[in-house]
DNA sequence: GCTCTGTCACTTGTATACAAGGTTGAACAC
DNA sequence: GTGTTCAACCTTGTATACAAGTGACAGAGC
């Protein structure tokens, strides 16, 4: 018979496959900008400048394609997929229901308390405490919401979030250099805790509704602002045709 | 500049690519246990049973990697992924939690009953009317629910739900063998409808809710005492240390 | 019998070669 | 100037060769 394999976590220390390391590379690339939406490029482009062989490349975008990130297109190339509202609002209406069920479930568990005191050390601090560096309050915010997912126990639940929240988050990296959205991430997030440890399990998920609309629209309207000006630049493609 | 790509429908029509065809055959060779959880196999004697090299085969097994079906080992091989209840649940109250949302949604739509006249016409029908054969009326349960989902309009979340049910295939396709589990289904689904077009939201939620429990418990039942019997035709590796 | 060790067949990871089809642009007819 | 044709050059899709690491096992040493 055969033995039995590694576990996962014996498996990942070994050093990242060149396939993975170029996914993240790319994925990188897209999320800042560097690879704009609507941009087309080859194979071999990448592999130069990756420095690999086609195979590994080929590998990291039909990862990407599967991902929704870049579209391939027989025999005439990739291309970075345009910009799309329509799927990015769909794709805020799944998180918002996949959240809210993870409030709704938390709420009910005995030993909420002992579960969120990590996120309450880290959210409902003195004023002097909070950080204000807006790249890693908008890492810490994501974060965030993974760890509701994580906590409330249903694994597959949050790794179907935590793809939506990838898939979102070049939009959603545009949100927080806006004026006053620090103060009020951490205003939000301390009030949902809050919610949350005395039970009020309507009025948390109804909060955290409105919490991600509110993070829906501005994103909507500062993104709408921001491709355009960077449309002339770029010549970005939108795809408002829906 | 570039011109236009042409659209996705007329790319689709060309025949299937050499990595589709694998992808499907192995996924089908899964679903009807020719490949069992737990086997093990390599790229190459993949190549050779479907006459192709190994570049399509890897493309097709990374595929099914993220979906959830095979997991690969660093340089020993892959195996089909063991059967894990606990994954099987979570991805059940995925699904409950997305086709709740989608009634919901389409019990506030103005114009549902235009909405709904395919799905009625089809499961409201006479008795006599009703079709028997079980692996049909499997496909047709699934497109029903497909469907709810599609008309509800938020196409992300559809896709979501489809490669939810897609991983749920594996063992919901045992269900419907079972003595009067059709007529149950015709009479849940028409059921179901109705309480729809009557706009009792929450009675359709809540009912819902149930069908897919009993699914769920039914398919656990029956699959742990299926697979205790396979067990010991094929040696099938069940996880079940959570 | 038990443990260690070196080897060798086999595995996946990566690079490269070739096939089949798409795109482009210069030459040409008008 | 404008439309057409066609060949050279792209592109991805597929096959194959090689590199690096794994695991089974025979045999040595005890």
């Amino acid at each position: 018979m055969y033995p039995p394999y590694p576990t996962d976590a014996e498996e990942k220390k070994r050093p990242l496959n060149l396939a993975e390391r170029i996914y993240q590379q790319l994925k990188n690339d897209i999320f800042d900008f560097q690879l704009l939406p609507g941009d087309r490029f080859s194979e071999n482009e990448i592999a130069r400048r990756m420095q690999a062989s086609r195979t590994p490349v080929r590998e990291a975008l039909y990862r990407l394609e599967r991902d929704g990130f870049v579209q391939v297109h027989f025999r005439s190339g990739w291309q970075v997929r345009p910009f799309d509202f329509r799927y990015f609002e769909d794709l805020y209406d799944v998180r918002t229901l996949l959240e809210i069920a993870a409030v709704k479930r938390l709420c009910g568990h005995i030993n909420i308390k002992e579960q969120l005191a990590g996120l309450i050390t880290l959210w409902c601090c003195q004023e002097s405490q909070r950080l204000n560096d807006s790249s890693l309050l908008a890492e810490m915010d994501e974060d965030f919401h993974f760890a509701l997912l994580a906590i409330s126990g249903n694994q597959e639940m949050a790794a179907i979030h935590r793809t939506v929240c990838e898939r979102l988050r070049i939009i959603r990296r545009l949100d927080f250099t806006q004026e006053g959205r620090i103060e009020a991430t951490y205003d939000e997030h301390a009030h949902l805790l809050n919610l949350m440890l005395n039970r009020q399990t309507e009025d948390a998920a109804d909060f955290l509704s409105r919490h991600i609309e509110i993070s829906k629209n501005t994103v909507r309207h500062i993104t709408l602002h921001r491709i355009q000006s960077a449309k002339s630049r770029y010549n970005i493609n939108i795809r408002t045709d829906n």
